[in-house]
DNA sequence: GTAATTTCTAAACCTAACTTTAGGTCAAGA
DNA sequence: TCTTGACCTAAAGTTAGGTTTAGAAATTAC
């Protein structure tokens, strides 16, 4: 015996520096669909080290466990992506990021501009309501404000 | 009465779009140290409205309540941050941001020389161990590897 | 064959940053 | 005065992404 039948949980975590508990975890997101060995074991494909990859690098990129399992779902047949799929969602990664550098460089930028203005009251500083992080609970505005601590002869930072 | 008693929680809720409870939730994290009229209740300065503006930029560049509370508590007799003062964090507030602009744009640097290179077995691509968000929990290597898919006549990527 | 190692499940625990709830108190307006 | 509405505390609940624990069963090593 030990022809094929497949990969321990502990192989897995071993070659993919994960803990055994977060692959457990991933199986019950829906993120990998190992089989049972007779004893009840989990048993995994070595395709699931490249779903496992995919996982942990997406992670990098600051996608939720949901956002990764949605990318894996959307491709055809359920299948671990091949080259020509990494190089369509690469692309997506790609714009993700793009649109991350530019609100930070953005907001930085605007940093700039109000460094030595000293208005914490913000209703006319670039640093109002900055669009990044935007509604995070749908909490209502979290609008940004502050009382004016003085009269403020500032730029229009 | 009613000469200057202080803003109710209420208030500084309204002026703020802060939550009355987070505004409650940061006084026991020690970012605000509001005092009590006659009947208990929670009265603040104006000058409590603009360390929440702080508060709500600070948490926009990525800190941690504790460390937003460290940038205040550093200021000179505890002070709310004055023209001066903003001036000197706005800088660190800038030099954080530099920081995670650069590492992003090295990231999708990386992923531009991996798009079509479909190794997913990363143990040679510029993915591999991104410097990023790395050793979140100190939980080891967390390596991204896999297996093998095919020899694969990719670049350096 | 037996001991040591893995693995199993379910449930509880963890951090951060809050919100919600329950049961009461205070303050302001008609 | 009475009645809302704002406020109080303490404790529990929430979300994400897991880890830890406990007790039992399977597998591997010798």
């Amino acid at each position: 015996m030990k022809v094929n039948d497949g990969l321990s949980i502990g192989a897995l975590a071993d070659r993919t520096g994960l803990a055994v508990s977060a692959i457990r975890y991933y199986e019950a997101q829906g993120l990998i669909k190992p089989w049972r060995n007779a004893g009840g074991q989990r048993r995994f494909e070595r395709a699931d080290l490249r779903r496992l990859s995919f996982v942990m690098i997406a992670q990098q990129f600051g996608f939720t466990l949901p956002q990764i399992k949605a990318q894996l779902d959307g491709l055809p047949g359920g299948r671990t992506p091949t080259k020509a799929d990494w190089a369509k969602i690469s692309e997506g990664f790609r714009a993700a990021l793009d649109t991350r550098i530019t609100t930070l460089t953005r907001l930085r930028d605007n940093l700039d501009g109000c460094i030595g203005c000293g208005c914490l009251s913000l209703e006319a500083c670039a640093l109002y309501n900055p669009t990044d992080r935007a509604a995070k609970n749908g909490q209502g505005p979290r609008y940004l404000m502050g009382d004016s601590p003085e009269p403020i002869a500032g730029p229009k930072g």
